[in-house]
DNA sequence: CTGATACTTTAATAATTGTTTAACAATGGA
DNA sequence: TCCATTGTTAAACAATTATTAAAGTATCAG
């Protein structure tokens, strides 16, 4: 179970267009991820830029660092994603889901 | 399909303590809502702090609100979480999304 | 060891955001 | 009509956040 300020500070940390990019494109990698300097060159963003905001997605949980040599990969942490989403969707309708469901 | 702004928006309007707590309220109502003065009681908000938060989370789509008489009744819009959701997993892994989905 | 690469940290500045107080509509009962 | 209720708006202030530039750390090839 997340508590609240844990999903307050991911949520933060997703609601910026930079940091959600960095942010998709590791969900769209997978557990390998992306070497920093390879996000910076793709995403078109400065390195001190882009360490910034990785410190603020890896404080968040949502992603998370491994040191290669002289690389730092960072992938997606999806276990944090989904607490979130299960954290906003909670006791949705009072018990009766119907509403809340995406409509497939 | 969501555009990259919307999901900003939607992040960030949730992305705040008391916002936060307010839509967590209005997923448990669900569609019939709840009116703006028992939010007000039930999270102990001042009324123009609460109307302020509203404003925020009913521009980034995420509530809606009806007039009922002198009260004015908010309901969370699922569409709009939903999408949200599904923008923040898109091509997930690459497509192979084992590694996404929660364990159930 | 030296120099280049890969990334982080610090400090300064600019911009955004949240809360409060006070004043302002609009609705509906007496 | 009068007045209390319900909620919004505006202005001011404090706090947080994003970006840049410059300096710093760590790894590796030669």
């Amino acid at each position: 179970m997340m508590k609240s300020a844990q999903v307050v500070k991911a949520l933060s940390a997703l609601a910026q267009p930079t940091r959600l990019g960095i942010y998709r494109l590791l969900v769209e990698r997978g557990p390998e991820g992306m070497a920093a300097g390879q996000v910076a060159e793709k995403l078109k963003v400065s390195p001190a830029t882009l360490s910034f905001h990785f410190k603020t997605l890896s404080h968040a949980g949502l992603v998370e660092g491994r040191q290669e040599g002289r690389f730092i990969y960072y992938a997606a942490n999806f276990a944090v994603m989904n607490g979130m989403v299960a954290y906003l969707t909670e006791n949705c309708c009072g018990g009766a889901p119907e509403a809340c469901k995406p409509k497939k």
